[in-house]
DNA sequence: CCGCATCCCGGATGATACTG
DNA sequence: CAGTATCATCCGGGATGCGG
């Protein structure tokens, strides 16, 4: 093995969490989920409305990807007829900074690309 | 328009340079193309060999599509046979924060999910 | 009210062959 | 060598309807 496939190796390797990463954030949804349930628990009627543009499938299933993700809690409530809320993780309040630096790079990103065209 | 509705679509607005970031990532080979100029300019060839899998049509468009968003620059050397390049540019730079960001994140949230599982 | 099942479309990606 | 052309395939996601 050369000197610099062992670099290379090793730039994949920090590849593989830059991709889990990704993956949580990815698709349409995720985000606005999240940010729907940032001031607190909801209900599924309640983030359907807010989150515009999103169906009940979808919703569903965005739900259930946060919450195997472990950045969503899903809670039953025992009452008729049933109540079922969403919040956040604690874990998912470590997301801030990732978003946050995609944020700031994309502001960059927008400018540059005014600039050279 | 409510209060909360102001803080929302605060949130909103915070949202779309967040998915230009993550749009200019996206996608499976990016990154490792990304990866593969690192250390320097390379032909296309070059990268279509250390970028695992990747075939000559995708290589092709993904090169297109960081060169559209400033990431790469491409040269052709006026040789012959042909010779064309390809090569990071400053802007590319700026990107390093963000995968250093997403690439803690996603080790973190690896751990996370093995304890709950 | 809260979801799941089914059907379907379009775009993203893959495989392969071909050209200047 | 550096791509393009063409066809096949996969998958996210929309529309709709049903069920507890």
């Amino acid at each position: 093995m050369e000197p610099t496939d062992i670099v290379h190796s090793e730039c994949l390797n920090i590849l593989r969490p830059v991709r889990d990463a990704l993956d949580v954030l990815n698709g349409k949804w995720k985000l606005p989920i999240i940010v729907a349930l940032t001031f607190g628990e909801k209900r599924f009627g309640e983030i359907a409305r807010e989150v515009q543009g999103i169906t009940d499938r979808m919703l569903s299933k965005e739900l259930r990807d946060l919450e195997v993700n472990g950045l969503v809690k899903r809670t039953i409530h025992d009452t008729y007829p049933v109540k079922v809320t969403y919040e956040l993780t604690p874990h998912s309040k470590t997301l801030g900074e990732v978003i946050e630096s995609l944020r700031k790079w994309g502001m960059l990103h927008r400018q540059n690309i005014m600039q050279h065209s």
